[in-house]
DNA sequence: TCTATTTACGAACGCTGTTCGTGTCAAGTA
DNA sequence: TACTTGACACGAACAGCGTTCGTAAATAGA
């Protein structure tokens, strides 16, 4: 016996060739679109680039999907549901927040531009979302924390996660110009130091600090000091 | 006499009319850009639509804005210069830091869409930019903050803000589809609803605190818990 | 007055999200 | 088995986008 390779059909026979073609379906086009967004950065994440990776056009997207934000949202949605909820502590709440916005920034980071997609669309909720939110509220009420400053200090961390993700999003998404990049690395620093240095002594004291090496640094600073203000009462 | 109707120049003429227009600028497009940002939203505001209110076509505009990017972190810059910097005082540096932040967020505000925008734009340093920067790292200063807190809260300070106001501005965009945001609001009652209760307590509790009406308060439940967490060192 | 440089801009390129209408298939019904 | 129905697939097209190119006009310098 031969190995049977696939072969097109005669062109004689095309109009009643069966297509045989693996199904679409929403979560197909989903983890389509992530694959494609990880690889490529947000700016490759067109309706016709998932549709070509699909082998299909455009137009069949919509069919499982209302339009792009939606897909956008369905992304993240998926990506949230890879994280765990952990069992309140309330000797261990603040770590356990902590770790909940490390875990959700990093999932975000995973797929870079994903968070600049959230950030400007209408507050997501989908499921996994949801198990998300009841995670982390619990730990703060947990925490000893009243239901509206559980509530309100849920909402300031979530938008200062996503806001943290997409600006860490800017620097490593794929489809980064690296060249123009150092260039305007180049243009801050030559900027800086052609300011009057007795004007801004603060801003060219602090400059140095504001690395890319930093940024982990930065994002722990922002959280055990919002953390420290929510204990303190 | 007769009115003067103002007639095409005959086409056998157009060879040598001078155009005699109001000259374009840097400064003439950034305003222009502003004053339809303010009234139509981020969705409108293409380089064609800028060009339009000029009454010229898009290209004239390249020679004065490398690209529509700049052209947004100009307009950014812009908005900036319209607040004022107070002279640090030790004794209300709490009072000062909320106040610069705030009116940050009201000015961006003003124009719906700038936040977004500025959000998914690498950090931008224009010389407004810098007098605010400076102005707020002297008020960290001057509450005692080492020079290494006071850059990493400026950052948490800046990064919140920024996500703040872009997150207001998706509700108030002059471009939103007001009947579309109330079919999302029902849809979102509608599946918190459906939940089994028992599974989410604390989201079912807690949605009605995330209502349009209690955005201020927390805004100032972040700002004021931060600064705590601050201020504890 | 003549040339060189800047500014203006019509036209075009290649892309985008989305819709329309037609085609094709699978399941249900007679 | 034959026919209808409904869902899915998708080629083609629409209107719009950011940006570039080449040329035309206007200004500035010699």
């Amino acid at each position: 016996m031969f190995p049977v390779q696939p072969l097109p059909d005669p062109p004689w026979r095309s109009g009643q060739r069966k297509p045989a073609r693996r199904p679409l379906s929403r979560d197909l086009i989903v983890d389509t679109a992530l694959r494609l967004l990880e690889k490529e950065g947000l700016d490759a994440l067109s309706m016709r680039r998932v549709a070509q990776a699909l082998d299909t056009g455009p137009a069949s997207l919509y069919a499982h999907v209302r339009n792009r934000d939606e897909l956008l949202e369905l992304m993240f949605d998926r990506v949230l549901g890879t994280l765990e909820i952990p069992e309140p502590d309330p000797e261990r709440w603040r770590e356990q927040l902590k770790a909940l916005c490390l875990a959700q920034i990093q999932a975000m980071l995973a797929y870079p531009g994903l968070a600049q997609a959230v950030i400007n669309a209408m507050i997501p909720i989908g499921p996994n979302a949801m198990r998300q939110g009841e995670g982390m509220l619990a730990v703060l009420r947990a925490g000893g924390l009243s239901e509206r400053d559980a509530a309100f200090a849920f909402d300031a961390l979530g938008l200062y996660c996503k806001a943290y993700a997409a600006e860490a999003s800017i620097w490593r998404s794929p489809d980064l110009d690296h060249a123009a990049m150092a260039e305007r690395a180049r243009q801050m620093t030559d900027y800086m130091n052609s300011l009057p240095p007795n004007a801004f002594p603060n801003m060219l004291a602090v400059g140095p600090l504001f690395s890319a090496e930093t940024a982990t640094d930065r994002l722990h600073f922002a959280l055990t000091t919002f953390i420290a203000g929510l204990a303190r009462g």
